[in-house]
DNA sequence: TGCAAGTCTGCTCATATGAGCAGGCGGCGA
DNA sequence: TCGCCGCCTGCTCATATGAGCAGACTTGCA
């Protein structure tokens, strides 16, 4: 294609796609038959001269969903259109609903649903609609007795989203974190709490989230660790959390001691679930994310489009 | 239109326009009609979910010159594209290809064209490709010798413009603003000067430009005005000038005395012209070219998207 | 210079899309 | 409750577009 071809393709492009020309009255502007108008459109969009976006807070990049299956492996993948987004607020919010979305029409519709918690679980369970399903049973999957004044977060959005799916919610009675080995073995040998565990390990589907390896962590809001303890996590090659576990870029535990003490499925366990769906959005959690897909931790990924390309180009 | 035709409406589009899915297929996969599809499709558009954007260079905004041709009576009006500009040089780039382009494809080519002289009408001699033209003769319609070591460019551009549109140049022998009123009376008086001005008058059309007011004037580099001069002007209420002579908001004079001192056609004188192309572009122009605008300069304006906008919305 | 390969052009034909219309449906007032 | 009005639906038909093909043209090489 030379220069005065790659500049009639921009002409033809204007007329067509801002004027609503018809080829043919293209082809009589600039004085061309409509077939070479076609083809230069043609052309045009190969050469990525052709942007066309879709702008709504509902939009999502199929493309790139494609591609996350075809190049990560994922059974699915739902990537919301970042365009137009004014803040990280505002991503998390839109990813949130897409999560909200995919899990109503998701079918066939779990019976039992393993649920983390965190800020992303509660803002999906905002985002459901009454009636997203009938009869679904929700499970917590990790220990999320809150520790500070926000108590009950963790338990809000099990109910939440058991509530408005018409079924009712199986709390986790267990923090997070341990200070103390023997604590944690006590409290998994309690019948009830072990008896949640078994529940949580037959779910038909997982929904999670992942947490940054940063002081903005809701392990340390909530108190089960320090920044301290954060930032020698970090050191030891922490890029994130899943279900209270910190991975390193490989999905590898980094801390098998606090990982002992650390109450609900293991990552392993988490894995021997057939439908493992991920919500991972924003800037900060690129690595984790990574790190997540990359050990087969989710089958299902709902995320936003700049992290999507993290994980497809690096 | 429901929310719920609203999300098929941006479903419907992700299929249409990212996956290349026909209205029949897309209609089969939401279970709709293909008639539904193809209306869902036209709301999308109509409310503005959709934004086709063409990216080039050379890429320009018709829908735009058209409203400035019908909402503020420009003859004609080239607008480029401001997508994927990097920085400031490159808009000033695209507008001078832009300016070269039209220039070139102007029919009937003008026998005599009037030039001033600055950095953009410089750019746009520097794009003009040798044979743009037959036979023009350029002449220059501001005075412009320069005073510092720059000295030249406005020569420079004329001779360039017509050379390369195989002609000759007519310049205009003498400084662009005077010291004293008596000194600029004694060159207009001069049978050369006056001849070059009688000669500017009777061109075909106009080629020329307007500068900002404030310190990166070509004026004070050129040695013809101090910093202190423009911040003067700029209490008058100059917002720029046109051939060497500030302008307010409304178009008119600011300074008489100076602009007496000033040599060259006056602003009625270049609004006799029939073609009169003002190329004026980049967010320091945006008031000097509503005034440009507003005030008559030019039938024919080429600018950016942003200064486009700017005279079109405030 | 002459030939062969590849490219470009303008066509035919199949398909996709948009305009416009008749019937059905729901909402609203009497 | 009935009947009218207006919107929405699914259609027919006209138009716009894309696929594929045969011939012309250019280009590179001997």
């Amino acid at each position: 294609m030379d220069e005065t071809d790659e500049l009639l393709s921009i002409r033809a492009a204007e007329l067509y796609y801002e004027e609503n020309k018809t080829q043919d009255e293209i082809g009589q502007a600039l004085r061309l038959t409509r077939w070479k108008v076609g083809r230069l459109l043609a052309q045009a969009k190969q050469r990525g001269f052709i942007r066309i976006e879709i702008l709504h807070p509902r939009a999502r990049r199929l493309p790139i969903e494609r591609r996350l299956r075809e190049e990560r492996g994922l059974e699915d993948a739902i990537v919301v259109s970042s365009a137009g987004v004014a803040s990280p607020d505002e991503l998390q919010a839109r990813t949130a609903q897409a999560a909200a979305d995919y899990l109503t029409a998701l079918r066939p519709v779990p019976r039992t649903l393993g649920v983390s918690w965190g800020r992303t679980l509660f803002e999906i369970s905002q985002h459901l609609r009454n009636g997203w399903a009938t009869g679904v049973n929700v499970v917590q999957i990790n220990g999320g007795v809150s520790l500070n004044r926000r108590a009950g977060t963790a338990a809000a959005t099990a109910v939440a989203i058991a509530q408005k799916g018409g079924g009712s919610a199986t709390l986790l009675p267990s923090p997070a974190i341990l200070e103390h080995l023997a604590t944690k073995e006590a409290i998994e040998s309690d019948r009830v709490v072990a008896g949640v565990i078994d529940l949580a390990r037959s779910a038909d589907a997982y929904l999670f989230s992942a947490g940054p390896a940063d002081h903005t962590s809701v392990h340390i809001e909530s108190g089960y660790l320090t920044e301290a303890d954060v930032d020698l996590l970090v050191q030891k090659g922490a890029v994130g959390d899943v279900v209270g576990r910190y991975i390193d870029s490989e999905g590898n535990i980094v801390d098998p001691a606090l990982d002992a003490r650390t109450v609900g499925l293991t990552l392993d366990q988490l894995r021997d679930g057939h439908l493992r769906i991920a919500v991972i959005a924003g800037r900060s959690k690129h690595a984790v994310a990574d790190a997540v897909v990359r050990s087969g931790l989710c089958s299902v990924l709902v995320t936003d489009e700049a992290t999507a390309l993290h994980l497809l180009d690096g």
